[in-house]
DNA sequence: AGCCACACCGGATTCGGAAG
DNA sequence: CTTCCGAATCCGGTGTGGCT
């Protein structure tokens, strides 16, 4: 997608955005940013010995009904299917398909048996984890309080500690923020309220434009005195490529051209300083 | 009351096809 | 040939309902 807003010329864009660039682009952006996502390192995780021994041993005499019996309680399959799971959990389908059936198991017979159980045993997609750890990393770093005396509170940065459900009640029903979940940042500077959006974005490509939308619809809705921010980490701030060229993907063009205040989490704290 | 299984939900990636 | 885009899919956490 074009860009409306030449990139270098700073005046253009927002400030808070501008920062943001030159963090990512100027400094050890991914290596700061751990202490807020600690991606883990990825370590396979074993299956029981048992279990591994009877897939081989089933995949080994080619026990078809055997060996789907075995995989049908496990959460992962040795590939991406995209009829597995309709076999494995929908009444009848195993049954009246013997075809998807056929085709699924010579998919697992083309590989060996040593293969299907390493591919079982892979490690688990780290992204999936990364929702929690911007609550987790927001509740330890500021001082987290339950809703009576998060509203109480007028002085310094507080933080609401309490369910999805309840957070949810508060911003809507004492807030009058209309949004249909608890917001991810939900915190309290001095007597001002900030609320925004956390985004981990890694690549372009996928639901991650409409991820995108959604942090700018969101900050683009100010209600009353709360004050709306997006938190945005990972590919929105790229630049350049390896060659050089300027990168115009729709994820990073939209967070960087964007009027509202979007920020890296790594300036949460320099932004919220600010309201002190 | 406490526990556990399970469905639902939010979040990110994969990968094939479209576009340049 | 390379880059861009979006539908489909997977995964883990959270909430919930049935059971003891």
């Amino acid at each position: 997608m074009p860009r409306k807003i030449d990139i270098n010329i700073h005046e253009h864009l927002n400030p808070w955005i501008k920062k943001s660039l030159d963090l990512f682009n100027n400094n050890n952006y991914l290596d700061q940013i751990l202490e807020i996502y600690p991606f883990q390192i990825a370590v396979p995780t074993r299956l029981n010995k048992e279990l591994s021994r009877e897939i081989m041993m089933a995949h080994a005499a080619r026990d078809t009904p055997k060996l789907f019996s075995l995989l049908k309680n496990l959460t992962k399959f040795p590939y991406d299917d995209p009829i597995w799971y309709l076999l494995k959990s929908v009444k009848g389908c195993f049954d009246n398909n013997p075809r998807q059936v056929q085709r699924i198991a010579d998919s697992l017979y083309s590989m060996t048996a040593e293969e299907v159980v390493v591919r079982l045993e892979s490690a688990p997609k780290i992204n999936t984890q990364m929702g929690p750890m911007f609550t987790k990393w927001l509740k330890n770093r500021y001082k987290s309080l339950h809703a009576d005396e998060f509203m109480n509170s007028d002085t310094g940065i507080v933080n609401l500690h309490a369910s999805e459900e309840e957070a949810k009640r508060f911003v809507n029903d004492v807030l009058k923020q209309d949004l249909p979940k608890r917001p991810d940042l939900f915190v309290k500077v001095n007597s001002t309220y900030i609320i925004g959006e956390a985004k981990w974005i890694g690549q372009p490509g996928g639901n991650q434009e409409k991820q995108v939308g959604e942090v700018v619809q969101f900050c683009s809705k100010q209600r009353g005195s709360v004050i709306r921010i997006g938190i945005v980490d990972g590919f929105p701030w790229a630049i350049h490529n390896l060659s050089g060229r300027l990168i115009n993907n729709k994820e990073a063009v939209n967070i960087q051209e964007s009027p509202y205040n979007i920020i890296s989490a790594l300036l949460l704290d320099e932004y919220l300083g600010g309201f002190l």
